[in-house]
DNA sequence: CGTTGACTTGAAGGTATTCAAGCTTTGTGG
DNA sequence: CCACAAAGCTTGAATACCTTCAAGTCAACG
């Protein structure tokens, strides 16, 4: 069993990088000053009001949910400029947490009509986010899954051949429902196979896209 | 290897069930017919240009993926009176398929902003349904799995202790990730625990709920 | 009444997990 | 700047769970 509660206090910050952002109308952007939180803050729990619409400008958050006996999923990463903490009912079900030290800006949202147009787009690239996760951890086995993971960060990092993960193995291993361990052993796989070099622990980088994109269809 | 290709065209039909229909406005419904699919009949394919709505009369309907070896994963089952159909970027990701003989309306969605302030509520609902879904899948056993089904059936069909069940055992199993044969496991596990009674294939009797729901916290 | 498809059950096998140990990186204090 | 501690990661061996393969049963239908 694992504990996963390191939570400090957000603080305000000041800039941040506005490349590659979702769209959101000026009128949202300037209801709430952009805060900082360190690594492992909590952004929202389970059961709170929600209300608010997050984007990230710097970092990355995790958006997850847990069984009573404390196993963890983690139903999405949100990296710069990614948008997030819709909810149905006004009620946050998952939690969201920076995994490392992360900017946010928050936006109160009114109840228009207006806003409904903007957010739908939002909502059903979600769905659109989460069906396709479901079919990974469905139907496809361990190498698949991180390929598929591996694939994905590098699309959302701009196509590039290094790749960065600001998130643990433990993360990893929760978003695609995997252990650690198993998690490791397939990064040591696809990495005595050439398919990835393993340039630090959080930084990888993708010798063969075209395997990697093969495995996951 | 299983192949998943049944399909005849749609009939026009008359009259429908009303009751425990989600909300949807007057305007929208007026917009197109109501629709019988026969069994196995395709609602909308995936590439497909998509801009209907639609509401499940009766019967039942799947909704899925497939990777390109012919592994499935249903996403979700949809019942009378809840509504589906709607994707980003006006493309369907899914197919949407009749399980039993079906009577479907569709509603010709303008893009309005007042269609969007209604749509949103579904979309999240919808996005809700997945994440918790994400959970069954990533961290829950076999027995957890088919108990959560059975839990939320029963939930959606007004919680009485009598569940239909319109889809087959491949049905279930490519819906929780398992083969046809751990499902019928589970089944039989449950019934020599006294937990569930099969009245028929396709008709559980729930003996013991709170049982039921405590393997799926 | 026989045939077909769906479902159930059993046995063997494979993949991911669990448990355990060792290694690497990071952070802290001297 | 080095030493040490702590946390995170990797690797190995044994185990568990689910799948695969196979046979048999049940139900619906012509």
């Amino acid at each position: 069993m694992i504990a996963y509660s390191t939570s400090r206090a957000p603080q305000e910050i000041r800039s941040f990088d506005k490349s590659r952002a979702e769209p959101v109308s000026f009128a949202l952007k300037q209801s709430q000053p952009a805060l900082f939180f360190p690594a492992g803050s909590e952004i929202y729990g389970q059961g709170e009001k929600a209300g608010n619409l997050y984007q990230v400008e710097f970092g990355a958050v995790r958006v997850y949910r847990l069984l009573s006996d404390g196993r963890r999923q983690i139903s999405a990463f949100h990296l710069a400029g990614e948008t997030f903490g819709f909810e149905a009912n006004s009620t946050h079900h998952s939690f969201a947490e920076a995994i490392v030290g992360t900017g946010i800006h928050a936006f109160c949202l009114p109840t228009g009509a207006d806003f409904s147009r903007e957010l739908l787009p939002l909502a059903l690239r979600g769905m659109t986010r989460a069906q396709e996760h479901l079919l990974v951890l469905g139907r496809q086995n361990a190498i698949e899954r991180v390929a598929a993971f591996l694939v994905d960060m590098a699309e959302r990092q701009g196509g590039l051949n290094e790749v960065e993960l600001p998130m643990s193995r433990q993360d990893i291993g929760d978003y695609l429902g995997l252990t650690i361990e198993t998690v490791s052993r397939i990064f040591s796989r696809l990495r005595s196979k050439g398919i990835i070099k393993l340039r630090g622990l959080r930084t990888v980088e993708i010798s063969r896209l075209a395997t990697l994109e093969a495995m996951c269809e």
